[in-house]
DNA sequence: TGAAGATATGAGTAAATACTCACTTTCACC
DNA sequence: GGTGAAAGTGAGTATTTACTCATATCTTCA
C-alpha cells in the first residue's frame, strides 16, 4: 500500500557550482522548515528562497520527501557527533559520572538547532521515528547497556536492558521537553541535578524489585 | 461583485437518524485513521466507508481539521476518564503507594485505543500538542504537586514542581513508548515495578541536590 | 395529509502543489 | 573557439482532494 518512495538524490552534484545550489536548496528548506512549519514549506517556495528555479531542485531531489530527508540526514548526523564525542568519555567514569556526563551530553544535543529539531520531532508525518535516527538511539542504547554490564557490580539493577531503556527514556524525554517547550536557563541546572540524582540512586542505591533478573527478558525486548 | 463565502454554521444534529450518521462518520474516521494514517484519511473516504455522502459529512463538520478534532475530544475524554478515576485513590496513598497507582494508571490510559493514540500523538500535524490535551496534562501536573506538596515532609526534594515535572514525563515517556511501539505484557510488569522503585527512591530517599529549595524557581517553570 | 423544515445525496468545482520537459546557459577539455 | 556534457530554467501539466450546491428524500406535527 505504502510504496516506499526514492530518497536518493537522483544526480550527484559534480560541478563545484552544482555543489552549491544543493547547499543553497538544503539551507532554505531548513530555514523554510523552521519558519512555516512542514505544511507551508512547498517545493516551489523553497527554490524561490534559494534563488534557485524549480527544476534545479528536481534535478537533485527527487521529491519533496527526499530533501527533508536530506535535512534529517544532516542534523542525525550533528546529534550523532555531539554524542559520540562524549561516549568513549562516559565509559571511563563511575556510575555517578557517567550518568551526569549523559544528561549534559543530551542538554548538549538539544542545543543543536533547536527549532528544527523541534519540527522534524514533532512535525515531520511519518510512521513512526525515521529507520537512521532509530539506528542511533539503538547504538546509544547498545553502548549503554554494554557499560551497565560492565559495572555490574556496582548496579542494583534486574535487567540491565530495562535499565538501560528507562534511563535514556527519561533524560530524553526529560530533557527534550524542558529545551524545545519551556526552556529558560535556570531550569535547566537543577534539571540535570534531580535527573542525575534521580537515576544514580536508581542504578546503585535502593532495594531492587521483587523478582531480579529471574527470566531471559530478551535482549530485543528493551530496544 | 463581492464574491462572499457562505459559511455555514455546523449543524447540530437533532433527529435520531442524524446523531446516528454522525456517530457512523467518526467511527468511520477513526477507523481509516488508524489504516491508513492521517494522510491516507480523505473527506471522501470517510463518508464512502461510514455509508454516507460527503455532503453529510459537511453537514456536521465544516472541514476536515474539525473531523480530527472531535476523534481528538473524544479520546482525551476517555483518557481524562481513566484517569479521574485513580487520582483520588492515589492522593490518600503515602508516596509510594501514589507512585504505584499512577504508574498503573498511565499504563491503563495507554490500553484504550492504542491504536488511535498513537496515530493521534505522532501522526497529526501541528503546533505542540492540542490546546486540550495540554490542559489536561497540566491538571495532573497540578494535582501531583499539591500531592506532593501536602507530603513535603516526607520528601527529599527541592522544588516539587520540579519534581512533579520529571516523575510525569519519566512515567509518560516510559510507559508511552513501551505501549506504542514494543509492547509485550510480560515487559510492563517489570517496567512498572522499576518506575516506581526509581520514583519513590528519588522523591523520599536519597541525598537532596546540592543547593535545596533556594531560589525562589517559579511554579511557572515547570507546567 | 401535507407543508415545512431537517436530513441526505454525489457529481462537480476550485484550488493547491508536486513535478515535468523542451529549452538555454555554463563548464571542462581539447 | 568548438564541442559535448553538466547544470539551470520556469511556464505549464497532472493530479489530488477539500469542499459545494442544486436537488431529492425523509420527519415532524398542525
Amino acid at each position: 500500500m505504502t510504496a516506499r518512495r526514492r530518497v536518493r538524490p537522483r544526480k550527484l552534484p559534480t560541478q563545484a557550482r552544482a555543489k552549491a545550489t544543493v547547499e543553497v536548496i538544503v539551507e532554505a528548506a531548513a530555514r523554510i522548515l523552521v519558519r512555516h512549519g512542514f505544511e507551508g514549506m512547498t517545493t516551489n517556495r523553497v527554490a524561490e528562497k534559494a534563488g534557485v528555479s524549480v527544476g534545479s531542485l528536481y534535478q537533485y531531489f527527487p521529491n519533496k520527501e527526499s530533501l527533508v530527508a536530506e535535512l534529517e540526514r544532516r542534523h542525525h548526523a550533528e546529534l550523532r557527533a555531539a554524542f559520540e564525542e562524549a561516549l568513549p568519555q562516559a565509559m571511563a567514569l563511575d556510575v555517578a559520572g557517567a550518568v551526569s556526563l549523559l544528561i549534559q551530553s543530551a542538554v548538549k544535543v538539544h542545543t543543536i538547532n533547536p527549532e528544527l529539531h523541534r519540527v522534524l520531532s514533532e512535525e515531520i508525518p511519518r510512521i513512526g521515528p525515521a529507520p537512521e535516527f532509530k539506528a542511533f538511539e539503538q547504538e546509544v542504547y547498545e553502548n549503554l547497556k554494554a557499560y551497565f554490564e560492565a559495572r555490574r557490580s556496582e548496579l542494583c539493577v534486574p535487567d540491565t536492558g530495562l535499565a538501560a531503556f528507562i534511563v535514556l527514556r527519561t533524560v530524553e524525554a526529560s530533557v527534550h521537553d524542558t529545551m524545545i517547550h519551556q526552556t529558560t536557563p535556570q531550569n535547566l541546572g537543577l534539571l540535570g541535578q534531580e535527573l542525575s540524582r534521580m537515576i544514580t540512586l536508581y542504578l546503585t542505591g535502593g532495594p531492587v524489585s521483587a523478582k531480579p533478573a529471574r527470566a531471559k527478558l530478551g535482549k530485543a525486548a528493551w530496544h
